[in-house]
DNA sequence: CTTAAAATATGATATTTATCAGGTTTTTAA
DNA sequence: TTAAAAACCTGATAAATATCATATTTTAAG
């Protein structure tokens, strides 16, 4: 098994600030597995006792609502770190992680990781930093669900998607998901992700073919998740 | 001014895990005020640099939304700590706080406190279980603002209100919102929120007289929380 | 290659919610 | 105490969104 201490994508992560010691004995007692697309990395009600993370594919987080519907929190990537709330209580997870491409992750134990934060103020202070930032982003979450209309919800979505996992070479958008995945992140019916798609795509805001969407006007997507529409 | 030493408030919160030579130091550093009510104790875009301890109040936390409308995200009350996310990012802050109620608020620098964080761990766990706490907490607003319909998310703030304030010995939940407040919590229009608080007086699932609310039927909010009306 | 299943699409309709408009009551301040 | 302002309330209507029904296309499996 690839080491920690030669592993990449550390630097995109709190791990980044672990000393060599330390990534020693982390990378002793790691784990890696694949997560075919599809499959749960954990699951809502399970308890995790340790942080993924991410060295390839997407992963999609999303909770079940007591109306049975389901929605998604947040898209994980490449270098990000997934579990950290579980370092810190016993509860179980109130989150489900699902593989949207196949998945490379390592496992770090709870207790592991623990120990680097009673010694390493500055891998500390990283991790704070992280929950910091989404809880920021969380609670942005929670005013565009509650004051945005799906319209605008669903533009702005386009545009973070562009925006953190890029286009390829025809514009492409780097993430292909189902129209029920975007009506998921949007929290709307599919029919009704369906119609804005094809509404954006008949303003000329955006082309797709099937599941590859490449957006043509940006800044009206902007002007239309701002409520200018 | 009060020392931190003495005062009970800080059991409450994290600051309980600083040793007494800690809270002397912090002691000496903090500054006491009194926000009025309807005043700003902090806003949207301004760097705060340091965390508040409530003393006494209650404060809304709440953000505008570009749509130019005001979404509350959060009620804090006696004992709790606000603005740790200054002590991480240097960025201004996301949020506005304002007083619901005349506020007293003890304002630690950031610097002393990120003293703390980097000598104390069981301090800084505690820092990271709160923040952790919230972002779950977050999490599930989203999913249910994103989900639920106003009537589910207004009967869940009534439960939520009446849990965390309390009722006197009348019943009447311990805090007065306006219907206005109301409606910003739930991501509503005022006279949305209007209607469906006359509706549930009409089905008796609760009494009021101007701002003073009472639960009479919690079991049946709980459904209708939970989709069932 | 063929067929069944899943995903996408679109129309019709029902439901939810916002908006506008006009009241009444309560609170605030002079 | 009284006038003005703010908060509250209700009805009518419009807009947004969900739901249901059904058709088409795409994908997956045999």
């Amino acid at each position: 098994m690839s080491k920690c201490q030669q592993c990449i994508i550390r630097q995109f992560n709190s791990l980044k600030h672990l000393s060599k010691e330390e990534l020693v004995r982390v990378s002793a007692c790691k784990t890696s597995k694949i997560v075919k697309k599809g499959e749960y990395l954990f699951e809502e009600g399970t308890r995790i006792n340790g942080i993924f993370c991410i060295k390839d594919g997407i992963c999609k987080v999303s909770k079940m609502s007591e109306n049975g519907r389901n929605q998604t929190i947040n898209l994980i990537k490449k270098g990000d770190l997934i579990g950290e709330r579980s370092l810190i209580s016993d509860e179980p997870s109130n989150l489900n992680a699902i593989a949207l491409n196949d998945l490379e992750v390592c496992f770090i134990p709870k207790e592991e990781i623990i120990r680097d934060l009673k010694s390493n103020p500055t891998f500390t202070m990283s991790v704070l930093n992280d929950l910091a930032k989404s809880l920021k982003n969380s609670d942005n979450f929670v005013v565009d669900m509650a004051q945005k209309t799906v319209k605008q919800r669903l533009a702005e979505t386009l545009i973070k998607l562009e925006d953190k996992f890029g286009t390829n070479d025809a514009g492409i958008i780097n993430l292909q998901l189902s129209r029920d995945d975007f009506a998921n992140i949007v929290g709307t019916a599919t029919e009704s992700a369906i119609r804005l798609l094809s509404e954006f795509k008949k303003k000329e805001l955006l082309e797709f073919k099937g599941k590859e969407i490449k957006i043509l006007n940006p800044k009206g997507l902007e002007k239309i998740a701002q409520g200018f529409s």
